[in-house]
DNA sequence: GTTTGCGATGTTAGCGCTAACATAATGTTA
DNA sequence: TAACATTATGTTAGCGCTAACATCGCAAAC
């Protein structure tokens, strides 16, 4: 006789057995007990735990055809920006029925695609992903994939279906201006690996700058290199050797602009009088630094949540009151771009 | 007629159908091409194309009893230490046939129990759970998981299958040590969100300074707060007012050291002369820092990627080396503990 | 020319669960 | 008391895939 075995634990058959009902009874009993009396609620639960029964959600997402599965993707996992995003995604998900299911695209283009195929092989019931800049294959999958999916840590007029986040070219921009108005004259961009988002905050920072009459652009530093505060440090010290005369660094993001304190600590220079720095997220030792450093602040968490509200309002049925949501950013003026005297 | 929809998706037997061959054919086609002549694999391929066919995932896991689901369970999603775990987790087995699945237990042991609960729902390939702190049910849990289990970031006798980390009674006794070495007097512990680990970095402390014979209980400052650079500035100004004869302190992490640091040069203490500071695990910025930070040097990549081996040599039928992997740590003495003079 | 072996493909049943319908048991109303 | 809801439970088929066995064609071996 053929047959196949299964993985030999207990089955819902097995806890049906046992409680004496049907197998649809304790898969009622088990999603919703209020469908089954309370004498076979007592009995379904005493084999479940005498059996050490645990439903097999693969079976059941095959049956139910839901998967419950919520997919992200990010493009990395140490960096705190996403890690806060995630944070309020997996605080909303992380109880309910849903089930997160995370990829870390590394900011490779191709590994991204990797992944939405592969999440979508899980039918999830919804999506979210970092960014704007998918490839035109994945943003076709995405497009025909039978869920939400949400954008996120960026804005645009033409999202996959919804997005919510910030410009950084708004918030590059505004740094510029802000450095600009601060009196600083010669002012340099710090940018290790420069992923579109970082691009779109240097071209935001370039208008400013131009608008400003300030913009050389021999004062653009910028590196594949990935972020760090070594390397801010490091790359502040070259900089500052090449141009003796720079004032003012923007760095593309808060561990470039901590790095490159403490490299211009090392090289002797005073932050903000010699140089006033500029980082960008405003994580939340920008606060506690010394000098306190100024950042353009995003909430991250926010985006997070705001993400995860979309897709509850559209999987209940609803529509959601916008398919695009600019949260903004704040800029946070601190002691290292406060100079006492203008130059 | 009772007649079920699918997801409305197309199936590996519609596939099957364009291409003109039976279902197993496409299957084998997709998961070992080697096992179909080029010709049909040709025809499959193209209908895979034009069909925009995914298979769907858990189908495969129902039908092999086979999930290649790896689930881990970390206490932090925004702590680098854990982040840096799970890049070399995701690193490893994020290409291949598995699929890693990621819990955030939020420190709290019950939730911790939950995903476990729920991940074994997925029939798991493996699991990977942070600490040996877990409740006795959850312990159980995993003990009769049919999978391989692997504790990371600490080591112990009793692991409940296999385990890989360092001890952090040992780290938290060399740091003690090493103040006591440097001549410091008046030796401070500082500690945030106060985990099991904590715990055993401090009792490793304590054992050091009474072995030094430094030991002062009013000298052990600890909060239920989480650890953030802002705290660590705080918490160090509230400690030097009351003792302001602290020389010295071992914050129970990097984030605090950084606060700590920033919170002395707040108040015009010089480090490392006034006030000596080390952190433990040394996050890249501790060496960049201005004075750089003296850590206890963690390889959490290292952590990662041996637990992703043991797994995969378990998987692979092998018997792995050994079942209890300690990987150390290292002392890393930078400016912040080196004073010039003895006091 | 028959036998054997082997690689490529097909048939069938079943993985563990739930949707959809069926039925039994109970209350409700005229 | 018959007709009708209403609720609790059961029966059956099927979700989409793959394991296990069956078959077929063809080349090598005798």
């Amino acid at each position: 006789m053929r047959k196949r075995k299964g993985a030999g634990r207990p089955t819902i058959a097995d806890v049906a057995n046992k409680a004496g009902v049907s197998t649809i009874t304790v898969s009622r009993a088990l999603r919703d007990p209020s469908m089954v009396s309370d004498h076979l609620r007592r009995k379904i639960n005493n084999a479940v735990r005498k059996l050490n029964y645990v439903p097999h959600s693969h079976a059941s997402a095959l049956a139910s055809t839901r998967s419950n599965i919520i997919g992200v993707i990010v493009p990395s996992l140490t960096n705190n920006v996403f890690a806060e995003s995630l944070r309020a995604i997996y605080d909303a998900f992380g109880q309910g029925a849903f089930q997160v299911q995370l990829g870390n695209s590394r900011y490779v283009p191709a590994e991204e695609e990797r992944l939405v195929r592969t999440f979508l092989g899980q039918r999830p019931s919804a999506m979210i992903v970092a960014g704007t800049d998918q490839t035109d294959v994945t943003r076709q999958l995405l497009e025909n994939a039978e869920c939400p999916v949400v954008q996120i840590m960026d804005v645009g007029d033409d999202p996959i279906d919804m997005i919510v986040g910030f410009s950084h070219f708004e918030g590059g921009k505004a740094a510029g201006l802000h450095l600009v108005q601060q009196g600083y004259k010669r002012i340099g961009f710090l940018g290790a690996r420069m992923d579109p988002r970082s691009y779109r905050r240097l071209e935001g920072f370039k208008e400013a700058l131009q608008f400003g009459g300030r913009y050389d652009p021999d004062l653009i530093m910028t590196t594949t290199l990935s972020s760090s505060v070594s390397l801010g440090a490091e790359l502040i010290g070259q900089f500052c050797a090449r141009r003796p005369d720079l004032d003012a660094v923007f760095c593309n993001n808060d561990d470039m602009a901590l790095g490159a304190l403490f490299g211009c600590q090392k090289a002797g220079l005073s932050v903000p009088d010699d140089i006033g720095i500029i980082g960008f997220n405003d994580l939340e030792m920008m606060a506690a630094a010394h000098p306190s450093l100024t950042s353009i602040r995003t909430d991250r968490y926010a985006i997070g949540r705001h993400a995860v509200e979309m897709i509850q309002s559209v999987l209940s049925g609803e529509t959601p009151d916008k398919k695009i949501v600019d949260l903004g950013f704040e800029l946070q003026v601190r002691q290292s771009t406060s100079r006492s005297a203008k130059a």
